[in-house]
DNA sequence: CGTTACCCCTGGAGGC
DNA sequence: TGCCTCCAGGGGTAAC
């Protein structure tokens, strides 16, 4: 299930390839993704030229422009979406939905549970369309810090987790790395938000950063050669200390992980680590 | 405005 | 073994 830093490291690995190839054009197997107009975007592809690829959250999003204007590709992977480079010609397999087609080779979008968005926004910046303006704070960005999540959090009564896993609050933050996060921060995830105070939210900051970036280490150390690895990314999730360990010894107190439902998902922690 | 329930979709797991 | 149900995930939307 890719999350941001899966993200991240399918940018990094595309990053060799792409920049400076031109689009011939767009090959969709699947009449209708979730928002995508399959038939126009394919004839507005062609000639185009990928000029960078950038992330916004869980979104990747390709810069295409020519001299007669352009637009960009907002691409999520939503939970079992996945990309790989394969040489022209190659078969497509089933949830296969769209190939984008370059001279040299195809990027082939593979996503079987189809929760994947595909979109396409006209014009030479992004920051405006409807799904990237309304994103939170990048959890990787200076900005991000102890202050601010402070502040952030003085008049939101909801419970901690969910608020972390809030797109709009802070961009690319799944169910697994708010658990993993919270735990190696000490935090309950039932906790109020504000009713967390300062020192908390420092160790808290730097237990989303850590867990991301190594993350992102461990994804791109395991990629090796984009191109031509048969299996595109491979899952390099980190491993986990409570994310699905439900009934298990935790790791530092050896009493049991414990499973609960927030807001519709599936929360687990320690009870006795976490407070 | 803040928060929650539900929906989209498919495959895998577990029960019978 | 096959059929049924449940569940996972992100994010939009509707409703409270």
């Amino acid at each position: 299930m890719p999350e941001l830093p899966e993200v991240e490291v399918s940018r990094q690995g595309l990053l060799p390839y792409l920049p400076g190839q031109r689009l011939l054009g767009a090959i969709f197997r699947t009449p209708k993704l979730r928002h995508a107009l399959p038939g126009e975007l394919a004839a507005r592809l062609a000639g185009l030229r990928v000029d960078a690829i950038s992330r916004r959250g869980k979104f990747l999003l390709f810069d295409c422009q020519c001299a007669s204007g352009g637009g960009w590709l907002i691409l999520h992977l939503g939970m079992s979406g996945s990309l790989r480079l394969v040489d022209p010609g190659t078969p497509a397999q089933k949830h296969d939905h769209v190939d984008l087609v370059f001279s040299s080779t195809v990027l082939r979008f593979r996503d079987p549970r189809r929760f994947g968005v595909l979109l396409w926004h006209e014009g030479s910046t992004v920051d405006r369309h409807p799904m990237i303006s309304v994103l939170g704070i990048e959890p990787l960005s200076d900005e991000f810090d102890d202050d601010w999540l402070y502040a952030a959090t003085r008049r939101r009564a909801t419970p901690i987790k969910p608020l972390l896993m809030d797109s709009h609050f802070i961009a690319g933050i799944g169910n697994i790395y708010a658990a993993e996060s919270l735990f190696r921060a000490g935090i309950s995830p039932l906790r109020a938000a504000n009713r967390i105070g300062k020192e908390r939210y420092r160790h808290l900051v730097a237990a989303i950063r850590s867990t991301l970036q190594s993350a992102i280490a461990a994804g791109g150390s395991s990629l090796r050669d984009y191109a031509h690895s048969d299996g595109g990314l491979g899952s390099f999730q980190l491993s986990c200390r409570v994310y699905g360990r439900p009934g298990e010894p935790c790791m530092r107190c050896n009493k049991p992980i414990r499973a609960v439902r927030q807001a519709g998902r599936s929360t687990f922690y320690c009870p006795h680590c976490q407070r």
